[in-house]
DNA sequence: TCTTACAATACCAAAAAAATACCATTTACC
DNA sequence: GGTAAATGGTATTTTTTTGGTATTGTAAGA
């Protein structure tokens, strides 16, 4: 039982619910839990064992509570794993200025993620990837193309290239493509990165599980060696639906 | 095991390490010792076998762990070999921005700007704004809407909302919102923008002269004061076809 | 008295977590 | 070059945690 819970589930408060029996009182204490916001979307609920004890309540009449804001929607069970509250859009935050990686970004909102790769392959470059990555004309170009997958619900496609110089060989990259550079001492240290809205094609929409034409966040990446040289040229498609972006900005005094 | 790892790996830090699973507790050790440099970049991991052994938990729990930040992309896993530090560009971060205004925003871009008033005003607080702004019930809010024109074209839609206490009338207004704040002592420090992709709708679509359903680049930003208090909130509506949110991100270790 | 809502107890099943045992690759030393 | 030690990789099993369900008891109201 966390800290929290201790004062939303205090006996004080529980009793103050109102009048009725105790699986209401306690329904409308986690109701008001969830609307004010101590209860943040995609956090686990304590094991309901765990609400019964602190209650001094048992479990079933702790399960009745639950099982109501279930049926309205502001719950979500999963046998075995627990209890969460649901988002109601479920948007997912990047946030650039902290140093959150995208695990544990996705574990504290209840959400599982994974990756689904869709493509590896060695390429004669395109102009673009010509342009951008500075490539001589006989070097080839390696591209992977995975769906990033959060609560079984798909996020984002992501398209990189890589100079054949760096990553010969493409299809050695199982998690992450900067470990794999890491790995030949390709190191990039900065990166520009390119923000904008576009509307969904209709393969993009297809694996990304909406409707053509839909709102999508596309951001590409262009990550660069100390020497200026770029590495990496990485096109992303967000859901619109489904994603935000956020960035924290100081205002510096002149 | 260095001496190093025995001081990393306590098990009174481990304990200290929150609640959770074990390889959860593991992770965020060994999250913290990379981010604070105990681990520099390069730097080999002990065996898992070691780390296991000393952490007293089974080899299993400590890959789990590991995993976790070889797909974060801050470990490098070398079989037959070990395990390394990388310096990855999941940490990174985005260099400290200036509050810019649209004005500069465009000269920079070498683009001619200039506004179109669509309103301004002084309302009673919407649920939104009383929230987002902190307002007290009986504090009026100042709204001013305008159309943000570059090179002739219509770009984007600004809808900003500022507390009375701060901007009791908004009709004085006349460019600039910031400099107007200013002039009252009232200096922004911080703010938040979060950005994500939006389907046009008709009225919006129709300032801006594109199709109903085209991609728009909404951004929302709150700026705050030092004391952390929010002053002013404005939702932008950007044409997605014509407008690119540009940031440049360094890496580099915290 | 009978019905019904409420609450408690005891046990079931699925999922996650952790442990065990064994496999494959790299490195180093001979 | 070959071979053994060291290291990460994987499959399988066991334990623990968590929600799911059936049964029973109790008290209020028809």
């Amino acid at each position: 039982m966390t800290d929290d819970f201790a004062s939303i589930l205090s006996s004080e408060r529980l009793q103050a619910g109102g009048s009725g029996p105790l699986y209401v009182k306690l329904r409308r204490t986690l109701e008001e839990a969830i609307r004010t916001g101590s209860l943040g979307h995609g956090d686990a609920l304590p094991p309901e064992r765990d609400i019964a004890e602190f209650a001094t309540v048992s479990r079933v009449t702790v399960r009745k509570a639950i099982d109501e804001l279930v049926s309205d929607g502001l719950l979500v069970r999963r046998h075995g794993s627990g209890t969460f509250v649901t988002k109601p859009v479920s948007r997912v935050e990047q946030r650039l200025s902290q140093l959150t990686s995208f695990t544990e970004d996705m574990a504290r909102r209840g959400m599982t993620s994974r990756s689904e790769w869709l493509h590896k392959g060695i390429h004669t470059p395109s102009p673009d990837e010509m342009m951008i990555l500075g490539l001589a004309t006989d070097v080839k170009v390696s591209r992977l193309s995975r769906l990033r997958i959060a609560d079984n619900q798909p996020l984002a496609i992501e398209n990189a290239s890589v100079s054949g110089e760096f990553l010969p060989d493409p299809f050695v990259v199982t998690t992450s493509l900067y470990a794999e550079l890491e790995r030949h001492q390709v190191r990039p240290v900065r990166a520009v990165q390119r923000i904008s809205a576009t509307n969904m094609k209709e393969e993009d929409a297809r694996l990304l599980g909406v409707s053509v034409g839909a709102a999508g966040l596309s951001i590409e990446r262009i990550s660069y060696l100390g020497s200026g040289r770029a590495v990496e040229f990485t096109r992303s498609l967000y859901r619109g639906d489904a994603y935000d972006f956020v960035a924290e900005l100081t205002i510096g005094t002149p």
